[in-house]
DNA sequence: TGTTGTGAAGGCGTTCACAGCC
DNA sequence: GGCTGTGAACGCCTTCACAACA
């Protein structure tokens, strides 16, 4: 049995109390409560001791939680304590901006290979990293042994790139182009897609002008 | 009455609808059903057409949906017809990459003003924009009429900023710092978290990898 | 006939509330 | 006494299934 059934919200609160404990461990913190953790994840407190409870127990009744314990439980349940090679396809502003980006690195992904297809990048150096044709994609990912690709392309070449990233062998795709992809099961996909942020924050904002001057556009009900 | 009742998930949907629609309409296809719509975007087409029935009706009963017209009314619902004024903090990487970003001004998000606090930074030029330090922030805001703040600093100074911008009376704030925000009801909020989407990402990879190699670090149900 | 629009059913994640334990 | 761990209740979002209608 694995942990299929966690939920994808779990896993991303899980991220946010492993930078709370982060900080907590740096300001002298060794124990936390589930609603110390919650009030500075922004949760309650019942829901960090739900998330905790579907990877085990990790406190102790009448006291909370050790910082540095849970801390190092949590960096587990989340595969940080391995490292991840991967390869960056797309070395534009965002593939530039990620490459420089020192989080990327932290959390355990190493950017093993850098590709683009535009000619005045190609040959180019990113950091270390020649810059390489996609024609050389599948050779290199395998000399290399890329496990996971991050598109940072137009989003017109997206799905081109997933399908040729699943058909290589990567195990998780990590995409940043403004398109929903499909790819095969086997394949781990995440998407950071900025123009959805902007739009449901444009969303919220008109919302909230419509309040304001008391226009109606839509259905009253 | 206002449609605070429509839930994150049906916006961040319709964004993905308004990029299928603009598709469509490029291939030139006139009318769509929301069977094809639906499966463009990844969803089943009764969500389609409850995401859409939030808001009105827009379809023919036994026709479908006219590409145009359902593209245009989706553009209002997310108030993309018109332009906002933004303010951005933070001229490093991911500064730098946004404000070259083509994205966002396609979508009404006009950057108005950059600031930083970097000493080496600061006079420098982003496109037209002079770079400001952050003792300017309130007087260039109110000066420019910036209506919305994007965050694109370390961590650590993202909170204090949030709270100038809702001090001096941003409608609205995008953050693409690795933490968690608090700022007052009247602020809309969306963060764009990096380091949460490549630690879910890890998470699945690591799940994969237990199964493949069948590890069992958490107890079996 | 074909497809929308929508109440009702179902499923899933969150919250409650308390037993269990330190 | 205090706080965790968790089954049960709750509420929300998705899916179903069909009446309405071109």
């Amino acid at each position: 049995m694995s942990f299929d059934h966690v939920s994808d919200s779990t896993v991303r609160r899980l991220s946010n109390y492993l930078r709370v404990l982060d900080e907590l461990g740096k300001e002298g913190e060794a124990v936390v409560s589930s609603q110390g953790l919650a009030e500075r994840a922004g949760v309650t407190s019942a829901q960090v001791r739900k998330d905790l409870s579907y990877f085990g127990t990790f406190g102790r009744r009448g006291r909370g939680y050790e910082v540095a314990v849970l801390e190092s439980e949590v960096r587990g349940i989340l595969g940080l304590d391995r490292r991840w090679r991967v390869g960056l396809v797309g070395a534009g502003n965002i593939g530039s901006a990620l490459f420089a980006y020192k989080e990327f690195a932290r959390q355990g992904f190493d950017i093993v290979a850098v590709f683009d297809d535009a000619a005045d990048r190609i040959g180019a150096k990113l950091g270390e990293l020649e810059i390489r044709p996609m024609d050389d994609f599948e050779r290199v990912c395998r000399e290399r042994g890329v496990e996971i690709g991050v598109i940072a392309t137009p989003a017109k070449d997206a799905q081109a790139i997933a399908d040729r990233m699943a058909r290589v062998g990567l195990r998780g795709i990590l995409n940043f182009a403004p398109r929903k992809l499909f790819v095969p099961d086997a394949v781990a996909l995440r998407t950071v897609n900025m123009a959805i942020e902007l739009e449901s924050l444009s969303f919220a904002l008109a919302q909230d002008e419509e309040k304001r001057h008391g226009r109606r556009r839509f259905p009253a009900g």
